[in-house]
DNA sequence: TCTGGGGTCCTAGGACCC
DNA sequence: TCTGGGGTCCTAGGACCC
């Protein structure tokens, strides 16, 4: 008799994704510990197994352990999110190779809707697997489950046990072995479930993913969110969790911040800082075709230093827009004012909300008040696309070398599958 | 000397409307 | 003197994710 055809969630998830990326120009990087840093080359925001294993852990300044580790052949990378963001681009296009059903959740991650007998599924994983590794040299593990909760826990599973070759089905399980599993899960471990949540629970006595499983979803629900209450259910193998494809018209806002490598106090350095920030984010914007209702702009000093300071002002926009001069004017109409010169400002950012698709949003003809209006945003990009980034700017944002308090990236990789100049070269 | 950068969703409470 | 019962919108704050 033929086994029942079943849906299950496979979540795929790139293992140390930043550091795998790394390795792809590098295969001497292959079995050496790496970390990848933050912006600044702050602290460490990945690493690879060799590198956990030696007790480096996530979120470490590297400059408390960078002695430690280069005593132990630690690579250390600046983060190359171009580099990565091309590589996750093809990880997912391999995916949807094998399923219409491909959920892009993050960077590293995505579900796969699957469809077949419990040992079809496993094998589609399996060649997924191997797919993925030999078109790109990318290790992944896969999770595989009725909810996405569930194959999120089962993902884990397939990561920490060698024997299991990357590939995790609850289904493999008869329900006293998924109940253990459940049992040995603790409930922080949990999508969904994080710190502060997880205490909560513990006071309720739920400790284990079993306990949240078996609670009532009613109490859930009135003691904490509909979120949980859903986790809860979906511990059941009720899958009731959508993730919602992150297209761009629906993205809310859209930030661009960033730390700087030398703390800023002055007016006039704050006014450049917001002369390129929003230049950076309005052309995020262009290329979404989104334009902006809102806008914040905020600065502030370093969180772990006392007095800890933080200037922000709000402002709506109207019409809507992406003009790089008008979003400037904003953020310098609503910063400038508080900066303190008696504080060192050590990051800022500009965010704006509001956003909806260009073209829905153009006002009649006798309302526009700027029939320029738009044009120079995309006239910058163009001339900074041909001759160089940083060519054209806006206001004291038109510098040819950088500014001192940009971001410090000393050990950044070559964008290998982005820019033909920064090619790999054999031999 | 040196500590990231994005996002989303939910809830409670107030203002306001009929 | 009596003092309803909905509904929407907005905002701030809290929680979570990678």
């Amino acid at each position: 008799m033929p086994t029942p055809a079943v849906r299950r969630f496979a979540l795929v998830d790139v293992d140390s994704c930043f550091a795998a990326c790394e390795r792809i120009f590098h295969p001497d990087l292959y079995g050496r510990p790496v970390v990848v840093l933050s912006n600044n080359d702050g602290c460490v925001v990945a690493r690879s197994r060799e590198a956990k294993a030696l007790g480096i852990k996530m979120g470490m300044p590297w400059f408390q352990i960078r002695a430690f580790a280069e005593s132990r052949g630690v690579v250390a990378r600046s983060s190359n999110y171009e580099l990565y963001g091309s590589i996750s681009a093809r990880i997912m296009a391999i995916l949807r190779d094998f399923s219409a059903h491909v959920e892009v959740y993050s960077i590293d991650e995505a579900f796969v809707g699957l469809y077949g007998s419990p040992r079809e599924i496993d094998e589609t994983a399996r060649e997924m697997r191997r797919r993925v590794w030999r078109d790109l040299g990318v290790p992944v593990s896969i999770g595989i489950a009725p909810t996405r909760t569930l194959a999120k826990l089962a993902s884990h599973g397939a990561k920490h046990s060698p024997g299991l070759g990357g590939v995790a089905s609850l289904d493999c399980y008869v329900p006293a072995q998924v109940d253990a599993i459940l049992e040995a899960t603790e409930v922080s471990e949990l999508w969904g479930v994080g710190r502060r949540f997880a205490k909560r629970l513990a006071a309720l006595g739920i400790e284990n993913a079993r306990q949240l499983r078996e609670a009532d979803p009613a109490l859930i629900r009135r003691r904490f969110n509909v979120n949980l209450q859903q986790t809860a259910l979906e511990l059941r193998g009720i899958p009731c969790i959508e993730i919602e494809e992150r297209d761009v018209d629906r993205q809310h806002q859209i930030m661009y911040s960033r730390s700087f490598s030398t703390p800023v106090s002055s007016t006039t350095e704050m006014h450049q800082v917001m002369s390129i920030y929003a230049q950076k984010v309005t052309r995020r914007m262009r290329r979404q075709n989104t334009v902006a209702g809102a806008l914040w702009a905020f600065a502030s000093t370093a969180w772990y230093k006392e007095p800890f300071s933080r200037i922000f002002g709000a402002v709506a926009l109207t019409p809507r827009t992406d003009d790089p001069v008008v979003v400037l004017r904003a953020a310098t109409a609503v910063l400038l004012p508080q900066v303190d010169s008696n504080c060192a400002y050590v990051r800022a950012g500009i965010c704006l909300s509001d956003l909806s698709l260009g073209e829905t949003a153009t006002p009649l003809p006798i309302f526009a008040p700027d029939p320029n209006a738009g044009r120079l945003g995309r006239l910058i990009d163009k001339v900074n696309a041909s001759v160089g980034e940083g060519s054209l700017g806006l206001g004291l944002a038109g510098l040819a070398a950088p500014p001192d308090w940009t971001m410090k990236r000393e050990m950044l990789s070559n964008r290998g599958t982005t820019h033909w100049s920064e090619l790999a070269v054999v031999g």
